[in-house]
DNA sequence: ATGATACATCAACGAACATTGATGTGTCAA
DNA sequence: TTGACACATCAATGTTCGTTGATGTATCAT
């Protein structure tokens, strides 16, 4: 169900798209900023959140199929959770690809590249 | 067109899920990765991920207003960049609401936290 | 056993999104 | 000044997504 985007040399562009996916939905992100509290059971989220119930169900769902949450059963109660490695994938994946801040535009090299920068 | 999803105290959600949907999509991603290698022009985006040009003009377009990247005109060409600022926030974003590895499932508190953690 | 609680799942629908082909606009070379 | 080039934009269409209401399932208290 869930797949880790990165092998030993390349990025899995499909999970990476999916995990982004994820977070493009501002029902989604407010289950994500309470989980970052801790964990939560569903009813807390869906009174936090002021959702029907299949509703967050869904959202849940696409969260849990993106591998950026997991799910405990307890009981009656089933209790979400963040991934902290995948939220750290994620961050990774920005920083990797972003330019150094005052980089050459064209070439992308450091603010301190001299010389051989965009020969 | 663009702003800035964060203020001094609280957070655009709206914002936040117009930065993630720009990259929710294989064909975005694509042309993220070839920005960050530096600047490139439509043409030459068009060519490495073989996409129609109207269809990568929608693209870009979505790129720019989420303002994941800019663009410079310069004669005939159009040249695109990303702005590493707002990847560094994108990365913020989700290293803050990320638990601490190891930290109580139910509280969120650290690994480390003894005592008073989940009373 | 019965009913209530806490969910997941499904089918149906509208809304948002992505793709395509056509047209428009500015720039440049001949 | 004509035509080619490098785009942006638009209208039409298909596809994916999100919402709703209904139904299903497991657990628990009585």
């Amino acid at each position: 169900m869930y797949h880790a985007a990165m092998t030993t040399t390349e990025t899995n562009i499909g999970q990476v798209a999916r995990w982004f996916h994820a977070l493009s939905d501002e029902t989604r992100l407010r289950v994500v900023e309470l989980l970052a509290g801790g964990e939560r059971c569903v009813c807390e989220l869906q009174e936090a959140v002021a959702a029907a119930q299949s509703r967050l169900s869904f959202h849940l769902r696409v969260l849990r199929e993106a591998g950026l949450v997991v799910d405990r059963r307890q009981g009656r109660w089933n209790y979400y959770s963040l991934r902290p490695e995948v939220l750290e994938e994620m961050a990774a994946y920005l920083r990797e690809r972003k330019p150094a801040d005052g980089a050459c535009a064209a070439c992308g090299r450091g603010a301190g590249a001299q010389g051989e920068c965009c020969d």
